[in-house]
DNA sequence: TTTTGTAAATGAACACTGTTCATTATTTTT
DNA sequence: AAAAATAATGAACAGTGTTCATTTACAAAA
């Protein structure tokens, strides 16, 4: 095949083709798995074009980083529906693990894959991942308020309360769940969850 | 240099040779980022000659998985002396996060890095890592004897408790804990698990 | 002591990876 | 139609895990 056959197109279009064989493969075999040739073959491109439109493979990560965090912000509006704070924070609790369930590989590489999440913290790129943040923490607050978690700090609370939620998902994410060789895992999960907020309930 | 001027070395001596040069590789520059050339170049062999050892780069992984369960389950031994066992549920858990912040690459080998962990859960790899959640389980159930955490399942129990320790402990190995930009990690960690000691004490 | 058989170690090779870049093809502008 | 700018290519580079024919070293037999 001679080169230069395809039509010209314009970048953001050109950027958006290429995220959606990367996102297909990524989750198919995994942010190592996939490779840029093996992506650039389904587009029916040369790998070395990619680099005309992504400066490296990292920077293809990091575009599928963001959208994951605006579907996950995006699940989280009908929140803003539930009035009760401690209600709220348990609905959170539930559209978390719902996004953790449908939407795995996804969610392995939001929380869990190391790319270089280059050192400094890059606030642009995290912006979603902080509001999402930032939602749970005024829950935190708001259950402050009405007289739930006497004493705590809103910091390390949210942390220790992401974490809960986190642990289950990792763990099932990276195939840990084995260990509980009688127990299928959806179920390990939804009951892990529900005895976590019973306990944050009670607290 | 001419070739075969290695003096013989018996089966296990070598395996033990390539695992000490393996483990510092890993730990420093992780399993992905370990080649085995430079694995062999430390110790002085070419790199087909591990083969001779290990059937793969995978098999050295295990090796490696299965040396940090007998560490974290020694780590566990004072334990036993705890008599109460509500007091040895939140020993245990300082252990565990002590294990996690003083051996983080290990940690991470062994909870989070996917390698190919081959279908079907072979037992004898996990023997350890089996001990030590059944030690937690029996734990719990003696904390159930004693009234604690009544009308709860210690299956899902204790796979609740164990997310909510390993959700910090994988935050910060894969270094999202940079989201709580203003706090330190050991010291969200550290508070992190107190405040999660504090609920399950007072569930 | 020399020969022989075996086990150990090698280094080249294979197919793959991410990435770069000079070259070519296409599109746009003049 | 010619020139300039853009887009795409494919070869190349240095790296990876892995295999294997070949070479070396060592121990036992002659």
């Amino acid at each position: 095949m001679s080169p230069g056959f395809k039509t010209t197109m314009h970048r953001e279009e050109m950027r958006q083709l290429i995220l959606e064989a990367a996102k297909s493969i990524f989750l198919e075999k995994g942010f190592q798995g996939a490779s840029l040739r093996s992506i650039a073959d389904r587009i029916g491109y040369s790998a070395g074009n990619i680099y005309l439109y992504f400066k490296d493979k990292d920077e293809i990560f990091h575009a599928l980083h963001e959208e994951g965090f605006r579907r996950l912000f995006g699940m989280m509006q009908p929140l803003f529906h539930v009035s009760d704070p401690m209600e709220r924070l348990v609905a959170m609790g539930r559209v978390y693990m719902e996004f953790a369930l449908n939407n795995k590989e996804l969610y392995d590489l939001m929380f869990i894959m190391e790319a270089p999440i280059e050192s400094g913290f890059d606030k642009q790129k995290w912006e979603m991942g902080d509001r999402t943040l930032g939602l749970l923490k005024q829950i935190l607050t708001e259950c402050s308020e009405k007289g739930h978690f006497r004493d705590m700090d809103v910091e390390y609370l949210s942390f220790m309360i992401w974490s809960g939620m986190h642990g289950m998902c990792a763990l099932y994410c990276r195939g840990r769940c084995i260990v509980y060789e009688h127990t299928r895992e959806e179920e390990l999960l939804k009951q892990g969850v529900e005895y976590f907020i019973r306990m944050i309930r009670s607290f």
